[in-house]
DNA sequence: TATTGTTATACTCTATAACTATA
DNA sequence: TATAGTTATAGAGTATAACAATA
């Protein structure tokens, strides 16, 4: 087992490409936020994208969110107004609301998330077959690092 | 032409690569920024890795970082009270001031990085050899993206 | 008494408008 | 008069502490 291809990479190099591909990525999400969105600020979003899965207590979100309770509250209070989000009682438990997406609020989130991927889509679609090809094998790889 | 391996992937693959390429990076940048950090918020550690390249007026970092010249006023100003930064008069425009990296900054700006580095670095490296030069190959293709 | 959610208050980051000093 | 920077003030987003309603 000596063949070089068989190898990973250098300690070197490895370190080389972990700062690159940091930068890349970072610098790429970047970008991708800073399109314009449907006035959604990007916590705002993120609720929404939660809600959108299934609905929610607000206490649940402060806590998938990693945000204090009030802080959630006052995070959901716009998106309500908005009529992007409605608040329901909770029948079992007197205390607790349901949040819930309104169908506006599932198309407002379709919508940024579609203009989002036409950033990307768009420049997708200027590079070579064989780049696509490497990008799309990449991806899975990167997937995975990511939900580790 | 006809060889389908010569030709890119058909718009449906695209689109979906774009999608889960951009969810990947939006995830990674995610990871590598709620590493800990010496206590420094992200828009400083804009300025001081600005401030690494060269000195610079605030009205330029200003620019660069596209906030308000107030807004940069009260970012540094931490930053100078911490030790991070000088501030030196220009002595061709008295109206201008020199921001620079102190060596505490310096070190600050390196430790950052290097921590976010890890998180990434020991991910490459729990990785198979094809793996890791798949992703050495797509991180050139990733950074000529970012940089569009 | 414990829990869910809200209100009260304060700190940070952002902005625009007004001000000071220099060109 | 124009420009660089700061100060004044205001609007979000965040937090902790105190409160109300329910379990």
């Amino acid at each position: 087992m000596t063949d070089p291809q068989a190898l990973g990479l250098s300690p070197d190099e490895l370190a080389q490409v972990a700062t690159d591909l940091r930068l890349a990525c970072m610098r790429i999400s970047r970008r991708v936020r800073f399109e314009p969105t449907h006035d959604v600020a990007p916590h705002q979003f993120s609720v929404l994208a939660r809600l959108e899965q299934a609905p929610r207590t607000p206490g649940e979100l402060a806590q998938i969110e990693r945000v204090a309770r009030p802080t959630m509250t006052r995070t959901i209070a716009p998106l309500v107004q908005r009529g992007l989000v409605t608040r329901t009682a909770d029948p079992a438990d007197g205390r607790q609301v349901v949040l819930s997406l309104t169908s506006a609020g599932h198309a407002t989130v379709q919508a940024i998330r579609r203009q989002r991927d036409a950033w990307m889509c768009s420049r997708l679609a200027r590079l070579g077959a064989a780049e696509q090809r490497l990008l799309a094998d990449a991806e899975r790889v990167l997937a995975r690092l990511a939900a580790e």
